[in-house]
DNA sequence: GTCAAACAATTCAACGTTGAGAGATCGGAG
DNA sequence: CTCCGATCTCTCAACGTTGAATTGTTTGAC
């Protein structure tokens, strides 16, 4: 059985014999398997009426045992991987659901905090039970051993570039 | 040295003990990874003038040795995992660069032929060169061991992944 | 030979993100 | 105390993709 990688190696040795494809062989997969795997995560999400960039916020929310104070706005955006605009967006979104409250905080006025709704909270732990589940759904195909290979190369891999990423800052 | 995953489960762990987060652990790292690593990888597209989608479509005329007849929008729609409606916008603008050409194709008018303009072959062609190095840098710091074992993990799942994103057409 | 269904590419509005910049606020040096 | 630089969020236009509708073309049944 061959995957979409293997055609694509494939043409590359038939045209360019001399190429050093090994490299490819590794990113390409990550790239097509995690597009792969999203969607088949937002589909869940989806059903929950979130999109994912909105799940990521509320289960951040959840997780960090926030409370009443809640997270400021940049603690999200940093946990989130993106830019304090498409932070701005989310929040924008989830208050109008009213699954978050956001207020300025008295402390540091230039902060945000924003925190879980009753509501929100509800809504982000029936997505997460789902969300967990499907997750083992998309993984069961690995033994437990590979799943714990994998995990152990993909964090190797995270833990060097997660250092470049801070240092270019 | 703890990557970002690592924090995100020691929160899970702390406010929701029973929550199983083993799949989280690898899907969490799979997205991460894959969003800072095409980063990088668009770097290197942005010093020869294209985006990802841009070298995606050139790479694959490239590869397939398509000859002047080129390669139809709806095959490139599908070996670049875009909707066609992307595709025609990638087309537009690498038609714009004149780095390919897009004719009707006189044997079956509803589809159209893509191929490669001289200028293309050698824009892709340094292009590549780049992103192949920028490629095994990027892994540069997996022993050939780990690397082969990530790439069989990794096709295992795209197999099974791919074989049901077919199913469901 | 006709016509309906299937097919291919394009168009278009909606959407989320980025990146740059503005506005407001804080903190520390002097 | 003052002020300048740093910090935090929001704003806004630009951008690429999606998903659905549209146009044009081919195929096959009758």
């Amino acid at each position: 059985m061959a995957d979409s990688v293997d055609r694509i190696l494939a043409q590359w040795a038939n045209v360019r014999p001399e190429l050093d494809v090994s490299a490819m062989g590794v990113l390409g997969r990550l790239s097509r398997l995690t597009r792969l795997l999203e969607r088949a995560q937002s589909d869940v999400f989806d059903t929950h009426g979130l999109q994912p960039g909105e799940f990521d916020i509320l289960a951040t929310l959840l997780r960090s045992e926030a409370g009443p104070r809640g997270l400021t706005a940049g603690a999200l955006s940093g946990s989130a991987m993106v830019t304090s605009g498409a932070i701005t967006n989310r929040l924008d979104r989830l208050v109008a659901k009213e699954l978050i409250s956001r207020e300025v905080d008295p402390e540091n006025r230039r902060t945000v905090r924003v925190a879980l709704t009753a509501r929100g909270a509800e809504v982000v732990e029936a997505a997460l039970a789902d969300h967990v589940d499907n997750e083992e759904r998309l993984l069961e195909s690995l033994s437990v051993a590979d799943r714990r290979q994998l995990e152990r190369l993909l964090r190797g891999l995270l833990v060097v570039h997660e250092a470049d990423a801070t240092q270019a800052e």
